[in-house]
DNA sequence: ATAAATATTGACTGATTAGTCGGACTAAAC
DNA sequence: GTTTAGTCCGACTAATCAGTCAATATTTAT
């Protein structure tokens, strides 16, 4: 199946931003890119700040998606986190620049604060099992959204250290070694 | 004694990038708003690229000093790493706009590679503290670069958390619960 | 088959902006 | 008093870019 022109002016749109940056990326070369016209650009994102707002959402999809498969199956709260962990570093490495994306423009004035906040919405399946993790005095005592930015903040740490060595990812030994940094963390 | 117009330049460019990003803060703007001539700006900046670079360095050294702050006379490596933890935080929370500069900035093209190493350099004191606490076996085995990727992290996002709740910073019993977020993550 | 709706094109425009330049001002050095 | 060097000014320019629009093509509905 042909890839839509929708889908060809988001992907160009990805790489080249995470390249050259929003201004570093004129709508004329993102159109060229994907093998559209400008006007079709237009056409389908009314400007250039809805585009990547529409961009951002999609890629936050396509990562809460796989951060959560398999967890509902998992018996334990720790087996659904360090499956949660794992799966969001294991899309990090093998999408660096959706990765890229957000470390440039998580915090762009571009990205709007309705875009931020329903980005966010996706996030509630880790908010509850985080929440039964306190109620069943697994994870440490601490206002919940302490332990979701933390969750944020090691997850990208962990991803950045594994982009430059992918292979170690793979060595299932030191991959819950490096896990246990996260989960020492929140664990009671 | 009267600011330097070299200092004013810099003073609003970091206002102006924080809020409306590289490509919103027209050096014409960032002139204006520092009460200087344009033609002032490209006199002490060659271009608005070593305008931010510059910027990103002043500020990185910023931090830098504050983490250092008082850890030389303290006695344990984990009052040491305790103590450049607090700093940082600190740091955080009385420069918003520098932290978010980072935050924006920290991945973005305009930064030179030389640039994000100079600033990397400043860290060597942070890292001879975590190699000597790895070698008295009190933080965790594993590579340097992780440990080093998670305290930027984590430090990052306590940050975060605290920038939202800055009263509660001031809680020495409540500060010391979210430190052990961070210290049971490293600590063996 | 026909009409209506939607998709696509790319040349064009109005607005914006990084950086220049020639000259004016200042202060110290000789 | 004059030279020199550094600072500062802001109008100007050449280039760039987001978004438009009128025309054409394609798909869908009747």
């Amino acid at each position: 199946m042909e890839k839509s022109k929708r889908e060809k002016i988001l992907d160009s749109t990805l790489k080249m931003f995470v390249v050259n940056g929003f201004e570093g990326s004129p709508t004329s070369k993102i159109a060229k890119n994907a093998e559209v016209a400008t006007g079709t650009l237009f056409h389908y994102f009314k400007t250039k700040e809805e585009l990547i707002n529409v961009l951002y959402l999609e890629i936050k999809s396509q990562l809460i998606e796989n951060m959560k498969m398999g967890i509902e199956e998992l018996p334990t709260i720790r087996q659904k986190i360090e499956a949660m962990w794992e799966n969001a570093v294991r899309w990090g490495i093998r999408n660096p620049a959706g990765n890229k994306f957000f470390a440039m423009f998580g915090s762009s004035p571009y990205i709007t604060k309705l875009t931020r906040e329903q980005g966010f919405q996706g996030f509630g399946f880790a908010m509850q099992i985080m929440q039964a993790g306190q109620e069943q005095d697994i994870l440490k005592d601490v206002p919940l959204e302490i332990l979701l930015e933390m969750t944020g903040g090691i997850i990208h740490s962990s991803t950045n250290y594994f982009m430059n060595n992918p292979e170690q990812f793979e060595n299932a030994e030191f991959r819950q070694k490096v896990f246990l940094l996260y989960w020492d963390s929140i664990k009671r």
